[in-house]
DNA sequence: CGGCTTATAAACCAAATGGTTGAGAGCGAG
DNA sequence: CTCGCTCTCAACCATTTGGTTTATAAGCCG
């Protein structure tokens, strides 16, 4: 119950049933059932995967008789995109102007490293 | 013990303290003294959340005299960048075109052209 | 050598996780 | 109303996790 946002989403991702079940979502709306098909494992663990996806905020769950319809809610991918690209520099090649500029903001905050 | 090398990163991100070292190496080397002096919690921990980060292949650990330095390996960000890319249509407006050009490639596919 | 510092290993513990089964609640169809 | 389907809740279980304390390895320096 760690309540931070930023680590919700990740623990939320860190499953590969989780992260599938997303990607089923991303074409479109799906019930229960229809989730738990593709899963050798019971309805009622993927409800409790559901549960994890929308407390991270990942899934949205909406009544419709006897079913529960869920849909795919981007925006904590959004935020962890973002979070992601703090370390872009780290790798891109393409960040280098940036990376050079970040370089000598560094430098003039301690000038007497190396 | 889940193996699969996405869930490693993303499980070893899920984690506030594991996060502050990242931040923290992605400005530079640092020892395990060094990462763990801004926790309120025993070298020891902060030892085991490096083996975590190492497993996840976030980190590497260099050994140097008594110390252990540690640096980051931005590799599996750049994998765990790409993996939210895959759902960025989903909230970004400015996908709008590119969007589009996914639709006209998957029609492509479901021709039995090429 | 002996002591100090750095870091890991091992044993232990409480809590969280991912799964199970069993028992309903909610609703539509016959 | 009752049957069947959909879904969740509760209890239980094994394993993992994040922390502790204690012990130990490795290396520098006086």
């Amino acid at each position: 119950m760690t309540a931070d946002p930023v680590s919700l989403v990740f623990a939320a991702l860190a499953d590969p049933t989780r992260r599938a079940i997303l990607a089923r979502l991303a074409a479109g709306e799906a019930t229960v059932n229809e989730l738990a098909a593709p899963f050798p494992v019971s309805v009622q663990a993927i409800s409790k995967h559901l549960n994890v996806l929308e407390r991270a905020g990942l899934i949205v769950r909406t009544r419709e008789a006897q079913w529960r319809r869920c849909r795919l809610d981007p925006a904590p991918l959004r935020t962890l995109a973002e979070w992601v690209d703090q370390y872009r520099r780290l790798w891109d090649d393409r960040y280098d102007t940036l990376d050079a500029y970040l370089r000598d903001l560094k430098e003039e905050k301690d000038e007497p490293a190396r």
